[in-house]
DNA sequence: CCTTTATTGAAAATGATTTTCATTATCAAT
DNA sequence: ATTGATAATGAAAATCATTTTCAATAAAGG
């Protein structure tokens, strides 16, 4: 069963292109299991995923691959506090929207929020320009976590 | 030489109290080392400078006391992505004030900003109030962090 | 000063992530 | 299309932060 075909310019491929990275089967299938869900996985879930649909793949390359992606911030990757890094497309087309977390410390359930996400955007694209200004720093991500506890939990 | 006399009522004992906690040299000393860096700090930074105090302190037990006062919000935990968590006192009295975080995903450099706080937290502050409702959440804390590069790594 | 039992520390275990290294596969140049 | 330089891969071993185990110790109420 072929799962993927090579389309030339798929919207990752020419960032690949420009930083001389080559495109392989294994890092097409680890995008591809990343953007058919949409949940924080962690580098072991993608790499069940991934070895399903070719079992050759190893976890040391998904890995990598996770890790040249975040790099990329194709990928953000995050800490749930669960003792694995959790990954997530951002703007996976078609996907997830942008979104923030809420996070129970107890049980580890994450839920992603988007409401009031307009306004939080805003403010914080405000915050960001006034930062990257006086620190000097090039911005490229943020995340805004609110920890607690969930229905059950608290 | 005495570095901890046993002070009643300090602002922390009252917590462990209440929960049935003992008061222990070794969380004392977790504390006083806490309060005396404003740094993020490792568990096996703290666990270098409790030692120094009283060698006869153990690793583990710096683990378990930072995950307790974690537990308690006296410490929050964060993961700045070198793979390991830090610590940092909440409401350090004279110590540093809350704040958030600017982080070099290059170099790692954190830089705590006060900037612009005030309206930050005021929009926290009713942002929370929102997910805790619709959520049902016990919302405790929250994180707002931005990643980039900074001025070095740019 | 006892007694109960939470706490401790050392060592071993765990588990996620990284490194090593020989093999394989991409892709630019032919 | 073929080739060759070298980026990428995968398996196994190595790391390293964090946890668990368990016998010894110490806090604190009586």
């Amino acid at each position: 069963m072929v799962y993927l075909l090579r389309k030339r310019g798929a919207w990752w491929q020419d960032r690949f292109h420009d930083i001389g990275a080559r495109i392989t089967a294994p890092r097409e299938i680890v995008i591809a299991v990343l953007q058919e869900t949409d949940d924080h996985m962690s580098a072991s879930d993608v790499y069940i995923r991934a070895h399903k649909i070719n079992p050759s793949i190893g976890l040391t390359t998904v890995y990598r691959t996770l890790d040249m992606l975040t790099q990329l911030g194709i990928v953000q990757k995050f800490d749930f506090g669960d003792g694995k890094a959790r990954f997530e497309l951002v703007n996976n087309p078609g996907g997830k929207k942008h979104h923030h977390h809420l996070i129970c410390m107890n049980c580890k359930t994450i839920v992603d929020y988007t409401e009031f996400l307009d306004e939080e955007l805003e403010f914080i694209n405000k915050t960001q320009e006034k930062l990257s200004k006086k620190y000097n720093f090039k911005i490229t991500d943020h995340a805004i976590s609110f920890y607690g506890y969930c229905d059950q939990c608290r």
